[in-house]
DNA sequence: GCCCGTCCTTGACCGACGTCAAGGGAGGGG
DNA sequence: CCCCTCCCTTGACGTCGGTCAAGGACGGGC
């Protein structure tokens, strides 16, 4: 068990990275710091439940963390991983409501615990930080809606559009095409996109056949961008 | 054609009654009024077109208004309707995105245009609109959560939760059971819940057939509510 | 009254996709 | 070096659910 001592730092420079709050000055931050509970967890354990109340508002502080949805099934649909300086559990804080989620160590994990009032004290006293909060929690609706319209289209769909995106973010061009790194193994990447790695196997087998692609370990050759950019708007190939 | 005089107390009705600056004074919304363009429009216009980049933010003044994805293949997925009073084109305007969504008028409308500036000096005037507003934008982000994972279920799972739920809103306690009013019709519901009217037909006759429910015209007379709740997988409580 | 459009339901069909099963490749520990 | 364990891929198969088509029930207009 590492000593509380040491975590403090680490903790003040979580919240400082957090963007929710980035306007804020040293002073609140290191308040909300004071405040925090922190709390060392292993791989694998279950930091917030989907359905339960949520009285308090987790940010990471070192490692990572899975939101996700378990379904009845069992399958599991990834919303989002996050990482250290990252808030999790924090809209249904904000909201008064149940966690619409649960959240789970991917890694070991620490996480500093703050109270739904911490938020609004400092708010109170720094209404500057309200816009930057505004404009997250707007971001976080306009990707969750996202999330909606992709889960209504066909997977090879969702695949293509997960590719163009992500090509706009982190592709690298090279003289075959563009190389983009996946940044997860193909098993993660079948739950963010709602589906199972079969299927996610069978997406990517097509495109290569069709020349839209090709598939290395880890990274994608894109060879024709603009097929992407029209499979990925849910149109349909043939 | 309406005289642009007679529409002034409907447009400061309407924004008085938004939720998003609840606690903001008579004067703040009267100053929202003046700085707005009204516009109507008929049935069936489109408000906002998802992908366009949102410069602007309505709220709805008369009538009602759809927001929804429409799919490359031509189905539509409803997120919600909104009447008067509640704000259009939103999250995007505050979150200085594209549209995530498009927005239709289902009956004839009048909206209140207000430029994303407009709110942010609103803000700065009367820094305790924040909280509303981040309350606001959280449910909506817990919400659309709650439409995404409903998305990854069963149809016929989606059909159960949605009535559970809403029995929960607007039950009414029979003799025979829980009346509940659908409030919409079924090819509304079927795509507020991403699918279509014979699918959506289908599993309520299969619900008939196993005795859970009875179906009637617009309301459903809830026979089990415990097996709806089961069936629902993921029973959330208010 | 009649006709019409809209909504709902049911049947037949079939494509998409999740499941089960088998096999191969890469990395890590002994 | 071998083996073990993931991870990934591919085939076979079954079911869920969307499409097409037909028919029935309202409800409004004339």
């Amino acid at each position: 068990m590492p000593h509380p001592t040491s975590r403090g730092p680490e903790v003040i420079a979580a919240l400082r990275a957090c963007r929710l709050w980035r306007v804020a000055s040293d002073d609140a931050v290191a308040r909300l710091a004071a405040g925090a509970r922190v709390q060392d967890v292993d791989r694998g354990v279950v930091l917030a439940q989907e359905g339960d109340a949520a009285e308090r508002f987790g940010v990471v502080v070192i490692g990572r963390a899975r939101v996700y949805h378990l379904g009845a099934d069992g399958r599991i649909l990834t919303f989002e991983t996050v990482g250290a300086g990252e808030p999790i559990a924090a809209v249904a804080a904000l909201a008064g409501t149940r966690y619409p989620a649960s959240v789970e160590a991917a890694t070991a994990v620490t996480v500093a615990w703050l109270g739904r009032d911490d938020i609004f004290e400092m708010l109170d006293a720094q209404p500057a930080v309200a816009r930057s909060i505004i404009t997250d929690l707007a971001s976080r609706v306009v990707n969750m809606t996202a999330v909606a319209t992709s889960l209504s289209m066909a997977v090879p769909a969702r695949v293509a559009a997960y590719l163009f995106q992500r090509s706009l973010s982190v592709g690298n061009a090279t003289s075959k095409g563009l190389v983009v790194d996946l940044g997860m193994s193909k098993t993660e990447l079948a739950s963010s996109l709602g589906t199972v790695p079969e299927t996610l196997s069978r997406a990517l087998a097509r495109f290569r056949d069709d020349g839209v692609l090709e598939v290395r370990s880890r990274d994608i050759l894109i060879k024709d961008v603009g097929a992407l950019a029209r499979l990925g708007s849910g149109y349909r190939e043939e």
